[in-house]
DNA sequence: GTGAAAGCGCTAACAG
DNA sequence: CTGTTAGCGCTTTCAC
């Protein structure tokens, strides 16, 4: 077993040579492209089953021009949100017999740059990446690289060649003008990692605008150089209103950060929403099952990931898509 | 721009004649491997540079014997566990110039048989799975197949190669033994999809053969047929506790139904854990930031995924290695 | 409807 | 230290 189990691989000749016809014939009958009679196509498939031949994917791809292989580099697979986004694309790719393969910046754009290298190497049909953001040379490769380039969840920006999401500017702006709506007046913000976490970094800077320019501006904010998640939700809370503890209404960089702000009031029986709202991002499904729904906005991210997969399978034109995304009026403000 | 933008990729030849060296030399100054002098790898090197020449593996990949893919095929994304060891399998594969490929199969083992059949067309170097659990056709290309199979997150069966894990049945032994010893005696089980996660079906069954042996039998169950989610333990809590309301202590079969239950409680005035204890699987880092942390068993998602690649990348002998898991004693039971 | 032959772009002996 | 020469296993003309 293991490495010293050698095999070696059947190949597409032998299968010709058992069922007694030519390699193109079994070629053809492989991918029913082509014409061959019914009489041929049982002799071959019946060597092919005896043989059990696998048809190697990596000599048709260099033999064909084109390959099936679509390359996502996204920032995380801790944050559900990329995982939607693979899930939503996954089914298109696969009726359509392409090939994921993926690697994972930890929003690092230097990163970024050098996965894009190496997935270029692969030839794929498409790369897959996360926003406008990236290098020069990142941007120098893949318009130098013959292959489609979808940016996804962003559409704040001038896109490489299609891009699929929302607008992060337009979500700050909804939530912010949402909580002014409500009457609240001492708002904070409690996030993450804004340099790295470019969407997030526009929706906090068009949260403030937006308040700025209702005359209320941010009251305190809270923001972590690290990736968001529950806990640093809950410390930023707690922090924050240490800080300040006049607030009214607190917007967090997204909903696993609200959550562990929800947690914090939970832990010291700050009550939600009168003493203190909390408004997410994202609308992930446990936002609804909180005993307080969680208010937050909901982002199309499977459906993202559908749209990118289906817009490279068809082969469309450069376009910008703009999914928009849905307030949840929850009961947290 | 994108379908239209036709740009011939430059090839390893071309690199070479802009050299003016032959294309062995070039192939040895860009994988450094052989011998060659100072100065014909910066002329190389400019060219390459001046070209934009970016390999292409496929090809590398085919005149070479073994290729540097390694494909995962798991049941999910949205479940953090396998997000886990995708992360922790990452830096090693990365380090070591592998590729990951993937695909999803649902909890379905007819679809892990195609993913595999399809996986095993790219020449895998390993093929990583999840569990023991796969049909006999899966079983039979896996061992034809000229690669190294992994099968992780579980060492409660035989493997067909290498394994790493924990035992998932000693988990649900140790979770019924901590309940016991803390006074439990009327205990039910919130759980989901037991067939297909075979490894969640594990841990049920020993839970309850250790209830038994010691006297306690599963006092009521909420079984669903579908993946686990947040949602599902809440509500499988409610429809529990309506026809046994007389529990003093829940298992979940995981912590995502664990927090649903959590938030029922806190929804409907369940004080835990003095009138109802709750008792999850996995050790998510959210279980420490619950207002009371989490009762659980954290198990070693990354730390797998991470040897899991190592062992790949060094070729290491057929084996099974159990890492182990760590019961969390908090506050929740 | 079918086969022969020429590559796809690279690596791996093998000479020199 | 470097160039030449076979392939890797398949797809794709192009004849027949």
């Amino acid at each position: 077993m293991g490495t010293s189990r050698y095999q070696a691989a059947v190949t597409l000749a032998q299968v010709a040579e058992a069922a007694g016809v030519g390699e193109s014939t079994v070629s053809r009958v492989l991918r029913n492209h082509g014409s061959y009679s019914g009489k041929t196509r049982d002799r071959v498939m019946t060597a092919v089953e005896r043989l059990g031949y696998v048809p190697n994917r990596i000599a048709g791809t260099l033999a064909s021009t084109g390959s099936r292989l679509v390359a996502f580099v996204i920032p995380s697979l801790s944050n559900i949100v990329f995982a939607d986004v693979l899930r939503g694309a996954g089914a298109t790719l696969e009726e359509n017999q392409y090939q994921a393969v993926f690697a994972v910046t930890d929003y690092d754009p230097a990163r970024e740059e050098a996965l894009v290298g190496s997935m270029l190497a692969w030839r794929p049909a498409a790369v897959m990446l996360a926003g406008y953001e990236h290098t020069g040379r990142t941007i120098t490769m893949l318009r130098t690289a013959n292959c489609r380039v979808v940016e996804m969840l962003d559409v704040d920006g001038t896109a490489l060649d299609l891009a699929v999401g929302f607008s992060n500017r337009a979500a700050g702006r909804a939530s912010a003008e949402f909580l002014l709506k409500r009457g609240y007046r001492r708002i904070g913000y409690v996030g993450h990692d804004l340099e790295r976490d470019t969407r997030a970094g526009k929706r906090y800077s068009s949260f403030c605008e937006t308040l700025s320019v209702n005359g209320v501006p941010l009251a305190g904010q809270q923001i972590y150089r690290e990736a968001s998640s529950v806990e640093r939700g809950r410390l930023g809370l707690d922090l924050l209103l240490a800080r300040t503890p006049d607030l009214d209404a607190v917007y967090f960089s997204n909903d696993d950060m609200a959550l562990g702000g929800y947690f914090h009031c939970l832990a010291r029986g700050i009550v939600i929403p009168s003493q203190l709202a909390i408004f997410g991002y994202n609308g992930l499904d446990l936002g609804r099952v909180m005993p307080q729904a969680l208010s937050t906005i909901r982002t199309p991210r499977v459906a993202t990931g559908q749209l990118a997969a289906k817009l490279i399978v068809d082969n469309a034109p450069s376009q910008v898509i703009d999914l928009g995304f849905e307030l949840i009026e929850g009961a947290t403000a």
